[in-house]
RNA sequence: GCGCCCGUAGCUCAGUUGGAUAGAGUGCUUGACUACGAAUCAAGAGGUCGGGAGUUCGAAUCUCUCCGGGCGCACCA
């Protein structure tokens, strides 16, 4: 639709004396599709024109028409309504998606940026909950939007491998546990010390004090300490892989907290050279107050540093060190204040830069209601609720295709897929409530439809391909060859690439999300409205290239999100 | 108290950055498989876009105010 829009704006633009881009971005699309496929309201030229809003429609329609680039021009009050030569746009839509789907999804706008994205960042020893497929599912699904759009991308796992909890991990394992039972489940059973530890605590607050000796030991570097903390990060650095295995998530790096321990000085150092920290209630800080702020505590009144210190450096080391130019944190909304904090002073310290950080939030996963809270032990295990997603994949392949070849691998990427679709199609900033009926559905607005509709389009093609007939090149029909199904499927196809660019623009897979649930129910209309392989001649070569089309931008698409696309299911 | 986010159908949510008659899914009622895959499609009922005021040709969208919910507000991350 990208070229349509162009072609519009240019001889609207020519015609009126207008900026193109200002016509290009005033075009929508008509609320019903008899009255055309592109619009262009006309009424917010009025003022610069200074001629009513019908006047300058119809002078418009006037420039359209007699270019000849289009079907049909109409003016209907301020509006211009613009109708495509339609088959032509569809040969040429399906044709590029059959050469390039890549090509019908981007115009690759940010080439020569690389932008390092931090995400999922789960801590060390403990569980890996539902909550934390936010941020990994968000984070891998914006690395491939990045991507898709010409960055070269960098994904961090920012693990919490640092702090004090370590002393209370390295107390409670010498206390209660066993090499052997870690060594069975790591990330359960040093989990369980941990909540043990709070539990006993209670009792016995000395337990505090013996913690915060053994993180002590662990930061001067003591031996014990060291093997104890490096065996706890390795086991469950093991239990998550597997996870993100099975999830389809890798990353290019795992730079944990630790890992900036020893180039927290140098920025303290600049802080000060700069004249930025001010000490206030026995603490180092960075005054924000003039922009409406508290102040950024760099140093504790004790001396130790802390994680807004941690993040300054994490930010330099991935400009100065990875090259990065733009910086990408998909961490929960509730830390908003933290990162407006950390990228004001970076400002400070006169990182132009700092204007290419983001902070991509999201909102809370609640569970009945309540906030999931591992400390408390509360948390919904992830790999349960892959399990039951699997379980429930695979009884309705049991149901409705015995026959499947691979049904484990396909029952894993529909279970797996449900999960993760459902957790991205809506708005990152609302909060969501957990709730089993909601993952375990396989109809409707969910994963499975979209693998479905997928696995649908290449059940036909199976069988073209079976009698012999080929789905490429699509001929360009008549206008009126074409019919309402084929061609709004095809518009939606069309629309590919101003998706992508949303998406990236907001940072918001559900935008890519949305656009395959608007293809697969164009999709599935079509289907019921028009025979494919019982069509003849250029009308069946025409639909099975359109139904070709329409499985890669699925399939595409799909990946976007971090989906598996099955042929079958 | 201050700041940010959210409020649209019974429920979960879209709404192309201020445009035409506010749309999906789910649930409910109903129709379509001897049919290229029914994990599908179609039809119906269901709305004071939280309330009120303002801005203008035009507001779910922008401004103000009130109500309701969430999050944050210096030595945890």
């Amino acid at each position: 639709m990208y070229e349509q829009k162009l072609v519009l704006a240019g001889l609207v633009a020519d015609r009126l004396g207008l900026e193109s881009e200002a016509v290009w971005s005033a075009i929508e699309y008509p609320p019903d599709p008899k009255l055309g496929d592109l619009a262009l309201p006309c009424f917010r030229f009025a003022k610069a024109l200074r001629k009513p809003p019908q006047a300058i429609a119809a002078d418009a329609a006037e420039a359209l028409r007699c270019s000849g680039a289009f079907a049909n021009v109409e003016v209907a009050g301020g509006y211009v309504n613009v109708t495509l030569r339609r088959g032509a746009v569809a040969a040429e839509v399906i044709g590029q998606a059959q050469r390039d789907v890549t090509g019908l999804f981007s115009r690759r706008r940010h080439t020569g940026r690389r932008a390092a994205v931090d995400y999922s960042s789960p801590n060390i020893a403990k569980p890996f909950g539902v909550g934390h497929l936010r941020s990994t599912m968000i984070g891998q699904s914006i690395c491939r939007l990045l991507a898709e759009d010409g960055y070269e991308v960098i994904g961090i796992n920012h693990l919490g491998d640092w702090g004090t909890q370590f002393g209370k991990n390295i107390v409670a394992y010498l206390k209660w546990g066993d090499e052997e039972t870690v060594r069975r489940d790591p990330v359960k059973e040093l989990f369980r010390l941990y909540v043990r530890f709070h539990e006993e605590a209670k009792e016995h607050p000395e337990l505090e004090d013996e913690a915060r000796a053994w993180f002590k030991r662990l930061e001067d570097g003591d031996e014990e300490a060291t093997r104890l903390w490096k065996w706890f990060i390795s086991e469950s650095l093991k239990a998550f892989e597997q996870t993100y295995r099975r999830l389809g998530v890798r990353f290019d790096h795992y730079l944990g907290e630790s890992f900036y321990n020893d180039k927290m000085d140098a920025v303290v150092d600049e802080l000060r050279q700069r004249g930025l920290l001010a000490q206030s209630e026995g603490a180092e800080v960075v005054d924000l107050s003039a922009y409406n702020m508290p102040p950024c505590i760099i140093r504790k009144s004790d001396g130790a540093t802390i994680y807004a210190t941690r993040d300054l450096a994490a930010a330099l080391y991935r400009h100065d060190v990875l090259g990065a130019t733009d910086l990408i944190y998909v961490v929960g909304a509730e830390q908003k204040l933290h990162f407006a904090q950390v990228f004001k002073v970076l400002e400070l310290m006169g990182r132009g830069w700092a204007r290419h950080c983001h902070h991509v939030a999201f909102g809370m996963m609640k569970y009945n209601g309540e906030r999931l809270s591992t400390r408390r032990g509360k948390v919904v295990y992830l790999e349960e609720v892959l399990e039951r997603a699997v379980e429930e994949a695979r009884a309705i392949i049991e149901e409705k295709n015995p026959g499947l070849e691979d049904k484990d691998r396909v029952a894993e990427a529909v279970g797996i897929g449900a999960v993760v679709f459902n957790d991205l199609k809506n708005n990152r900033l609302h909060d969501v409530d957990f709730r089993w009926e909601d993952v375990l559905n396989f109809d409707g607005e969910t994963g499975p439809y979209a693998q479905y509709t997928h696995a649908r389009a290449c059940s036909v093609l199976r069988r073209a391909e079976a009698e012999g007939l080929s789905a490429a090149a699509p001929p360009v029909l008549a206008d009126d060859l074409l019919a309402q199904s084929e061609w709004l499927l095809v518009h939606q196809l069309a629309q590919s690439n101003e998706c992508l660019e949303r998406a990236v623009d907001g940072f918001d897979p559900s935008v890519i999300a949305r656009h395959v649930l608007d293809v697969c129910h164009a999709f599935n209309r079509f289907y019921h409205d028009a025979p494919i392989l019982g069509a003849e001649g250029d009308v069946r070569r025409f639909r099975l290239a359109l139904t070709d089309a329409t499985r890669r931008v699925l399939a595409h698409g799909l990946y976007l999100l971090g989906l598996e696309a099955p042929e079958a299911m």
